[in-house]
DNA sequence: GATAAAATATGACTTAAATCATATTAAGTA
DNA sequence: TACTTAATATGATTTAAGTCATATTTTATC
């Protein structure tokens, strides 16, 4: 479903949206130790969320990455995308070319109502809905 | 979600559930050729699946590939653990050690129940069902 | 039995994902 | 302005998935 990639960007951004804004701005390694990924691939992965604006960042000392007020409008979908791509969530179970009511695989029927569900939760879900949702839980990431 | 190795396995099974039987089996050459995969490597996974009785096989002259009544009673996650092993579905989609309601992860509950819905399916789903809600529908397998 | 046909077993090769390393650029601080 | 810090850009390396090739074994048929 999701790459390694993606799994990390999550984590990676979720420790940011609870842990960081403008004023306290983590550097790539404290993000990589705190949920347990090689610190080198999430400066990478991190890189490309930030061009996208899904995060914040700014250089030089007492730089960082960040997220603010407006990144946690940002949706669960628009990580995904940003490192798999988006498509990879609607292909065909069975990798034909395309997945659709018209000409479904034998498949396609079991499946696409449960995938579709998911689909529309993760678009509709935003950082803030998760902030919010977690409440006084304590988020969990490490392992 | 699947690799291509059980995507391909999928394919390659629902092939012979609708094209073969004890008295029409179906060589290599022939599956991979009519759903469009590579036929060394279709080779590979077909020989996995007879192994685990998910199909049948039978070697020399005239032999082949095939689904006998036995096999229609196989179900869609047999395949895929087969394949892939049951593991990945469950796996959490953080990548996390355990998915489970106690130590869930920030995205478990958005998640969690569309899963758990889906895997039931295909848990459930035989090939003998699978080839009865088709009905006279032609099997679209190929691209 | 000899021959040929087909799966089986095994391993090599290729490609893409994941991981690591480093030189460059921008920004804060003194 | 010089120096330091931390992201950025780029690319090399490693690992695992996917692919291909072939020698071996089994079985039908003549
Ligand atoms: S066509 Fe295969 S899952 Fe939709
Ligand atoms: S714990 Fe992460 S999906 Fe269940």
């Amino acid at each position: 479903m999701l790459t390694n990639s993606s799994k990390y960007a999550l984590k990676a951004v979720l420790y940011l949206t609870l842990h960081s804004d403008e004023n306290h701005k983590l550097q790539v390694k404290d993000i990589s130790e705190k949920i347990n990924i090689p610190k080198a691939y999430s400066g990478k992965l991190l890189q490309a969320l930030a061009k996208r604006n899904i995060i914040s960042s700014s250089r030089g000392p007492r730089g960082g990455f960040y997220v603010d007020e407006g990144n946690k409008k940002q949706t669960i979908m628009a990580i995904i995308d940003t490192i798999d791509g988006r498509k990879k969530m609607d292909a065909c179970l069975l990798g034909l070319d395309a997945c659709n009511e018209e000409n479904p695989c034998p498949l396609h029927d079991l499946f696409a109502s449960s995938r579709s569900k998911m689909i529309k939760v993760f678009e509709e879900t935003t950082l803030d809905d998760l902030v919010g949702s977690l409440g006084s839980k304590d988020l969990f990431l490490y392992k």
